[in-house]
DNA sequence: AATGCGGTTAACGAAAGGTTAATGAAGTTA
DNA sequence: TAACTTCATTAACCTTTCGTTAACCGCATT
């Protein structure tokens, strides 16, 4: 089994079961950062890009589902699972209304760990919940979606953080369907009624933004989303 | 909670079991097909698009990973299901091997196993177990039925989401005969007087965006279907 | 000729999309 | 800490789209 591609990061403050997971998923190919204080995990996101985030959800200093909402919010697109002692029913459904996508109580089977771990990768075609960032050419505009810059003929237009992030989903996607789902589930991390109106409103934003260059569209297809049309870069 | 618009297949011998999640699910807004005998369901796949399956392991005929294999051979992408009374961890291994998505001991905890569908068909962007999206030739005509564009000589004609899917149906199953109740079944999902009509209507709107190729048509047979005839693509 | 199926066109109305403005949360400056 | 700023979200309102339904006509089968 390969498993040498992807990163995990364990947030676990218990020390043997830490160890023990460590060394297990070690064992396995992946290749797995643990961390026991559940402050430091932002400041690693930021960092860092992990495919899979396993969380405890008994930490002391902060309280599993809340540092899984924040992380869901933050970087909607990243899988996590949660650990749990609890069984409570409530609790399962708390954990997937935050963003988990697996859920699993102790005592835990690392073996049966391993396997989900490796199911939900395998579907998961995404293998960090953010864009690459780069410049490029969007027509006659150049497009830096790291800076959030957006220039035109020598004139520098600022971009707020969700312009960029989606114009820099649909660059990447362009000349083809990027439905409503897609988009809002990997930028919104949430495909729901309000945040498909936001989009919208952001839909309307990017279409003023890029208006100069006539080469380039923002099509809607009715009912199921939206194809950005660029000239094949030959341009 | 809107489930309303997914389709899931149960297949479960148990009867009180059965009777039990068929109740439970339909509650939640599921729209759920129940079957017993696990030979049903593949001809039911054929017929009709479900969006998760749901697959009980042990039953009389036929072993539950065989024919998850088969499924997941037959329609790769369809995610399923294994519910199971065993807990063995080598199941749980020969499940997700063969494709199933996630997998629940019995016994059921039926709010847990609603909560991992919603959790795991809200993270499935894509409702599976439709046709492919493919670009092929028609005649002169490129149809790509992603972008549901149809081309002719440079030339891009939009099409609505109905009249992208009956083409895309007929130009799968070009040169025989479509029942009316094989189309209607699959693209409205059920067959009726009025959904008879509305069919009517799409033959002719396809008819009139394709009628710049003389070698495609739309064969009407009495009483019975159409026919979509093109040539066979040695053009 | 009678019957009903199929073809065509038009019209309707619900749902989706587009646009602009208001709101309010979070951060910044004074 | 109060006044500003910034920006995503929400609201309000209008326009467009498209599947359905209806109306009507012609043609096939008996």
């Amino acid at each position: 089994m390969e498993n040498n591609q992807y990163k995990l990061l364990l947030v676990e403050d218990d020390t043997s079961l830490g160890y023990l997971l460590t060394e297990y998923l070690g064992m396995k190919g992946f290749e797995l950062r643990w961390i026991q204080a559940p402050e430091e995990v932002m400041p690693l996101l930021e960092q860092r890009a992990f495919d899979l985030l396993i969380l405890d959800v008994m930490m002391p200093g902060k309280d599993g589902f809340t540092l899984g909402r924040e992380i869901h919010e933050r970087f909607p697109g990243l899988p996590f699972i949660f650990l749990t002692a609890r069984s409570m029913k409530i609790d399962v459904l708390k954990g997937f209304s935050v963003g988990a996508v697996d859920y699993l109580k102790k005592p835990i089977d690392e073996e049966e760990l391993v396997v989900r771990i490796e199911a939900l990768l395998s579907r998961l075609e995404t293998t960090s919940g953010q864009e690459p960032h780069t410049v490029q050419q969007l027509g006659r505009y150049t497009f830096d979606s790291l800076n959030q810059k957006l220039e035109f003929e020598g004139e520098e237009l600022s971009l707020t953080n969700r312009e960029s992030e989606l114009l820099a989903y649909l660059a990447r996607n362009s000349n083809r369907l990027c439905t409503h789902g897609e988009i809002l589930k990997r930028i919104w991390g949430r495909n729901d009624y309000f945040n498909r109106k936001s989009l919208n409103v952001f839909i309307t934003r990017l279409r003023k933004l890029l208006e100069r260059d006539a080469s380039l569209k923002i099509e809607n297809i009715h009912g199921q989303g939206f194809i950005f049309r660029m000239p094949a870069n030959g341009d």
